[in-house]
DNA sequence: CGACTTGTTGATGTACATCAAGGTACGTGG
DNA sequence: CCACGTACCTTGATGTACATCAACAAGTCG
């Protein structure tokens, strides 16, 4: 388990950030443009399994996910795991430690990842001068509220088989969004293990709940490739709202 | 149920909100406080039972609790509910619908309460000339996040008795920092069924875990008065991490 | 080729939900 | 002041969804 320090090399200029293309993601002013590229410092390279942010530490920095998949982890003492969420390209990891003291909760990569680097000491002068900039910092903060909300009352009220089919139609739709599917196919990087601790039972009783979705032919997931065979019938379970898409910052 | 409208009547003062006294608030500028005091555009008066934000809804305002206890929450279609979390004098409600274009979950007052208006189009203003209260916005949409890690924590990791013993522990500390409780006492103004609510479980194992703790004499409750009769027990037993204590801003 | 990691399945126990009944406090109208 | 209703809390009986333990299968990697 390592913690991460910045290693130079080079990086993608903000100018050229691939997800200006992205629908998904708002435009940016020519003067926001020229802040976020000073404001960035530079990049991380971080291998999978690596611990980007460690709970009750500090961290000097602020990250954007630009590649790779993360998850965001509680612990307790005795060794039991939450994962909170996970963090996909364009998401925010480390804010909290930048606005407080010190995190709350570990984060880790699930695949290679490659992170923006924002130094938090200069978090304050986006706030005083691009308000845009700092709303879409509030946004980003909202929006992952509302994805524990959501995360919350499955764990609390779902039964096994509905949160299972919730959270799967919930990260294949995030993935949708950000391009990384490919028809009904999206490569998901992570264990039925990481499923078990986000959905908050045992590792057998997701098995199985994924096998009664598997033998119904509602999903397909072999080799960490996940398939969506049956959507209006996985949404039907998890009793998905279909939640309004619309354009989200940059940053 | 009702939705409610704002009514005419006399409202505090800004510069004679009960906050500026606390300790646990920081301290406005002259400006800030000018700015904030024409942002404020009224009060509203709620009774128990009100349901204050409606999930799917909008809101047209932006909310602090000046005076009282909500809850956040949400439900599935056939009634099953999750308490989120609670709302105390000084949290915000509303964010969402001012930051998105609809609410991601409802909140009902669990007593009358004296709520502080803002008009959400006037957010921008707030974001566009006072950074210093935009930082503020997000530091409470961060604190917000974190008080749901540890719930979610709770919820998907712990035995119902730590749990429990948790979301006590966390409720009387909030009140606490409130200057809401006189030594070992505080009023809880919810049932158990809110607390089954909030934990997921259902309402007579909450019973039977609080029966376990209250056989004990770590805690009492009665008639909605709360004694923590034994503080270091219950910390133990939820494995609490005395989070620090830090001064949290005003809006 | 073994050693390790991930997934699968069955046997057994328990923490929990659900159903049902009664208890206590408090209010209301006669 | 009493009969009655309502709201909330408490307790027991029963069933089930889940965890834990254990073994094995299948794939991957030196």
């Amino acid at each position: 388990m390592t913690i991460l320090e910045p290693v130079p090399g080079r990086s993608v200029p903000c100018e050229a950030c691939p997800f200006r293309s992205n629908p998904m993601f708002r435009d940016f002013s020519p003067p926001e443009l020229e802040f976020i590229s000073g404001f960035k410092s530079g990049e991380l390279n971080a291998e999978v399994g690596t611990t980007l942010l460690l709970e009750d530490t500090n961290s000097p920095y602020l990250y954007t996910v630009l590649a790779g998949w993360a998850f965001r982890y509680k612990m307790l003492p005795d060794g039991r795991r939450q994962i909170l969420n996970f963090a996909l390209p364009g998401d925010f990891l480390g804010l909290q430690a930048s606005v407080f003291d010190r995190m709350g909760h570990s984060a880790e990569a699930l695949t290679d990842m490659i992170l923006c680097i924002f130094p938090r000491e200069k978090l304050w002068e986006l706030f005083a001068g691009y308000p845009s900039l700092s709303f879409d910092v509030t946004w980003l903060a909202a929006r992952e509220e509302r994805m524990l909300d959501e995360n919350l009352l499955s764990v609390g009220r779902r039964s096994a088989l509905e949160r299972m089919a919730y959270v799967l139609l919930h990260l294949f739709r995030r993935a949708e969004d950000l391009g990384l599917t490919e028809g009904d196919r999206v490569e998901f990087p992570f264990f039925q293990q990481h499923l078990a601790d986000t959905l908050g039972m045992s590792l057998v009783h997701a098995n199985n709940t994924l096998r009664r979705l598997t033998s119904q032919k509602i999903v397909h997931w072999k080799h960490k490739v996940f398939r969506l065979l049956d959507r209006d019938r996985l949404a039907e379970i998890a009793g998905y709202d279909f939640a309004e898409r619309q354009p989200r910052p940059f940053i």
